[in-house]
DNA sequence: GCCGTTTTCGGCCCGACTGTTTTCAGTCG
């Protein structure tokens, strides 16, 4: 028995219960069991209190005893027996709770997403108490572009996504001003939605120039307050905009924006303050509700400072709050240390790229183009390479507000060679060896790959460790507590990848680097001048992992830069 | 089902929207 599986067992609980109809706060005691066991640092093994832990009661401790005991619980069981499997796809139905699914399987049978649709079509939903024409109407047409909504959508798609609609809401001009929220805003790798606050003194006419701009699949809710769509995207993708006053923004951003245990955490500081925060103010005792110019000054109201977008997660960064001044922040970031030109893959030139990067007030950059085993890339050969060395180097003269780097991205071969040999290594400031073939080694290849290029005193860091690519492929799974290691025993520097492809390393190996004491660079490997923003983003998902100011590379001035790893 | 310094009952975060009602339940985030 293992804490994944009770975990597990209390979310099926849950679920089956949700189906039955039962009472939503005996159904959400289930699922907090498992959160607290969830968030619970310690294995199973080292839980001696864990039936007297806060969150566990009667009832979830039956459950445990249960599965410690018999390894099965007799509760579940139960439960399995009682809930047809076919009526889980039913959740997934918007319009469609636990209460509602309990009153068709009890009046009509309906034990599936099938047998509703029969009998949605043959009219028998409309004759039930509660249930009209409208509401069968709806439910057939969820239930017919069910199959066309995916679950979770890479932080890459809803970049485009968000742009998009950035696009169209600045063609409104009833819009005062707008942000992105939702779990984007928090730098989640996936979203299921797309949440925008928008302030306007005129919610209905936004509303309506939404309604007639948009790609719609589907109106789920259209009202004063909000608008609530089914986008017919490249993926059919739901959009929620919130209508709200100038006053109300911060509040609104700050709800919106989430995560749910993030704000279940902030409304229990308040309350306790006796206090009341709503997506529209805090309500003192008196019935007054105070509203913000900022997000700064709603936490600066509960005596926080104000926790960044990406930290906001299960709720526990609310007890970390005085490590967050401490952390990397996009205004530390003195320079940029992978990226491509027209010489290998990239869409501009040097100089057009430098410039990019001046106007970022970076003090430095590094520029790392492919290197000759990536053909597809036209990756460089030595010779090409002196040859860019030169034009960099002559470049560098020109420029007094920013320090240019030779480096190069290479190639780590198949057979755990390296695209170049030492000597050429030796010319150059900064070395990146990188994997991009044969992903489908065994981890052991692959180890031995990535060790041969960390081993190399020439190689100053290993980028986009572990190859993967978010909803797309898992990567070249190398034992990343290993390649730590290595990193500490060899100095190296491991990448965060500022991708939204990538995001690599991710949060958790993060942590592990950054306490084994391993330095981190966040690079965009941008190929184009316009992913040099990917920094932000970057810099953003570095906060979820807690890094600090000193753990992240980029923050070094530049003579540290030079004295630490270029001369290094 | 869980919890408790207003403690063994009554609240659990709170508000918007819809579709069904004729004052509100269900769903959603």
């Amino acid at each position: 028995m293992n804490k994944k599986t009770i975990i597990r067992t209390f979310e099926k609980i849950a679920l089956y219960m949700e189906l039955l109809g039962e009472n939503h706060f005996k159904v959400s005691a289930f699922r907090k069991a498992a959160n607290v066991l969830e968030l619970d640092p310690r294995s199973l093994s080292e839980m001696d209190d864990i039936l007297t832990l806060k969150g566990i009661g009667k009832g979830t401790g039956a459950v445990i005893t249960d599965l410690l005991e018999k390894g099965e619980s007799d509760l579940q069981k139960e439960l399995e027996e009682e809930v047809p499997k076919g009526l889980i796809p039913l959740l997934k139905v918007p319009g469609l709770g636990g209460k509602r699914i309990a009153k068709l399987r009890e009046a009509i049978g309906i034990d599936s997403v099938e047998s509703l649709r029969a009998a949605c079509a043959a009219g028998e939903v409309s004759k039930l108490p509660g249930f009209g024409k409208k509401t069968e109407e709806n439910l057939l047409n969820e239930i017919d572009i069910l199959g066309t909504r995916q679950g979770k959508f890479p932080i890459w798609q809803m970049e485009k996504v968000v742009t998009f609609l950035e696009t169209e809401l600045q063609k409104i001009t009833e819009i005062k001003h707008f942000s992105v929220a939702g779990s984007y805003r928090r730098t989640k790798e996936e979203s299921s939605d797309v949440d925008f606050i928008i302030v306007t003194d005129e919610p209905s006419i936004v509303r309506e120039k939404l309604l007639q701009s948009l790609p719609l699949l589907a109106t789920i809710a259209a009202g004063d307050s909000k608008l609530s769509v089914t986008l017919d995207l490249e993926e059919a993708i739901d959009a929620d905009f919130r209508f709200v006053k100038d006053e109300q923004f911060a509040s609104a951003i700050h709800h919106f924006t989430g995560s749910k245990d993030h704000n279940v955490r902030m409304r229990q500081l308040a309350k306790s303050k006796g206090m009341k925060i709503s997506e529209y103010g805090v309500e003192s005792e008196d019935g007054s509700i105070i509203t913000f110019e900022t997000e700064e000054q709603f936490y600066a109201h509960f005596d926080l400072p104000f926790i960044p977008p990406s930290l906001r997660m299960d709720g526990r960064e609310i007890d970390r709050t005085d490590e967050i001044a401490g952390l990397v922040d996009l205004e530390d970031i003195k320079g940029d240390f992978h990226m491509h030109t027209t010489w290998s893959d990239g869409a501009y030139s040097i100089r057009e790229m430098v410039d990019a990067c001046r106007v970022k007030g970076y003090s430095h950059l590094v520029i790392t183009d492919h290197t000759q085993y990536l053909k597809v890339a036209n990756g460089l050969t030595p010779e090409r390479l002196r040859d860019q060395i030169a034009e960099i180097r002559s470049l560098n003269e020109e420029y007094d507000d920013i320090e240019i780097f030779c480096g190069t991205e290479m190639d780590i071969l198949p057979d755990a060679t390296l695209d170049f040999d030492d000597d050429l290594l030796k010319e150059l400031d900064f070395v990146i060896a990188s994997i991009h073939s044969s992903f489908s080694q065994s981890q052991e290849q692959i180890m031995e790959r990535l060790h041969s290029a960390i081993s190399n005193p020439n190689v100053d860091m290993i980028a986009h460790p572990t190859g993967r690519i978010i909803g797309q492929r898992e990567g070249y799974n190398p034992d990343v507590p290993q390649l730590i290691e290595w990193a500490k025993e060899y100095g190296k520097i491991l990448e965060l990848n500022a991708s939204p492809y990538r995001l690599d390393l991710m949060t958790e190996q993060l942590i592990m680097a950054q306490e084994a004491g391993v330095h981190i660079a966040i690079n965009t490997d941008a190929h184009a001048i316009d992913q040099l923003k990917y920094m932000k983003t970057g810099v953003n998902y570095a906060k979820k992992a807690w890094l600090k100011k000193e753990t992240v590379v980029n923050t070094w001035p530049l003579d540290k830069f030079i004295r630490e790893i270029v001369r290094k």
